[in-house]
DNA sequence: TTTTTTAAACCGAACGTCCGGTCTGTATTG
DNA sequence: CAATACAGACCGGACGTTCGGTTTAAAAAA
């Protein structure tokens, strides 16, 4: 793929993911990457444009996340490969980013909010994800349920809510405080405690 | 108080809760105030100082939940005061926007973005407001846990951390969906279920 | 091999618009 | 009369975008 293009994207998602779509400025884009406005308008017709690339080719790729890779022989294992996962994706991130420097944080939640306002359809993709998200866990829950590893009152969409907002509970209260990188550690703990409780 | 720097304030306020600081401009403030540049620079020095004064009035306010007021005989009361006293905080919010337009929802964590990037101390002062929160709930769990209602595993700062996190990981996603009001019944659902887990 | 052609890559000054903010003037009030 | 409350024309700067032009490098022609 066309290398400066993806130069440009990948140092605008880098802003995208520190200050909302009006804050960047084209200035800026154009600084960080060391190009002109003519060599960015060569390759994007609009900032618009710019960002809606940004959010089909990074966002709703990272925020697909591939459940039926993860651990079906015991629910212990399917969140811990959650956690796992989550943190991989984390790190490819900020590799891809080339962002050696620890300090700088990503909000995503900004940037999400922003596409649903710039993007049609965005909030519709995101609700898709968020469906396939809470079946895949409660999926994962009956597993644990049939093969006798669990044993709870509460239902398995219950089950399945309580990770998936706790998840993203942690998530905003970190993006808040600037430490998202914490997120795996702290999810693990919560639900490590969680699990002793519904495990039979 | 002055009614017209109320007025503003208010109106001020419901476009901050719809978009970014950035995005709602001056233009817009003086015209859904229905006054002119002159009269807002008369109240405010500035469209910062606005903003400021909004967080402070009213954001960091409302953001100050008043655990002591809760049922403190049983956990289960204690946690259905609470959702019974976010339901009121909203009505009276969109009572004090005068938002008669029920489609039109409240994005409190745009203006809770923007405000840390704007106001200085503002992430020191939410962080205040977590802790209390999380101790808040981890006493109440610990009372419940005293008097025989509670049974579980799970630590008292697990619990805490169970609701409040879930609470703000629904709470999001109905932002993202644009159904905030029915936080209280979501949220409701999903702790009683959890509930029947952990009492005894 | 050398020259010519061509198209993509890139540059940055300039443009019109919109932004937050100022300033002068005029009612209104006490 | 003095102070407050408002109106709106106006300002400089910043914004996203445009556009005429230059550089670069590979293909085509000599």
């Amino acid at each position: 793929m066309n290398t400066t293009k993806e130069h440009i994207m990948k140092t605008a998602l880098k802003l995208f993911l520190q200050k909302s779509f009006k804050e960047v400025t084209m200035k800026e884009i154009v600084q960080k990457t060391g190009l002109s406005k003519g060599a960015f308008y060569h390759y994007f017709p609009s900032k618009q444009d710019l960002f809606s690339e940004i959010i089909n080719t990074y966002y709703l790729k990272m925020a697909a996340v591939e459940y039926e890779r993860f651990d079906r022989k015991s629910f212990y294992g399917f969140y811990h490969d959650y956690v796992e996962y989550i943190m991989n994706e984390f790190m490819a991130l900020k590799k891809l980013l080339e962002d050696t420097n620890d300090e700088d944080d990503i909000n995503y939640l900004t940037i999400a909010f922003d596409a649903i306002h710039i993007i049609p359809d965005f909030n519709l993709k995101v609700e898709e994800l968020h469906v396939l998200e809470l079946t895949a866990w409660a999926e994962a829950v009956a597993r644990g349920r049939a093969s006798g590893e669990l044993d709870t009152v509460m239902t398995d969409d219950q089950i399945a809510c309580m990770f998936v907002y706790s998840n993203d509970g942690i998530g905003l209260h970190l993006i808040q405080e600037g430490r998202v990188k914490q997120l795996g550690p702290k999810m693990l703990e919560l639900w490590d405690g969680f699990y002793n409780e519904i495990k039979a």
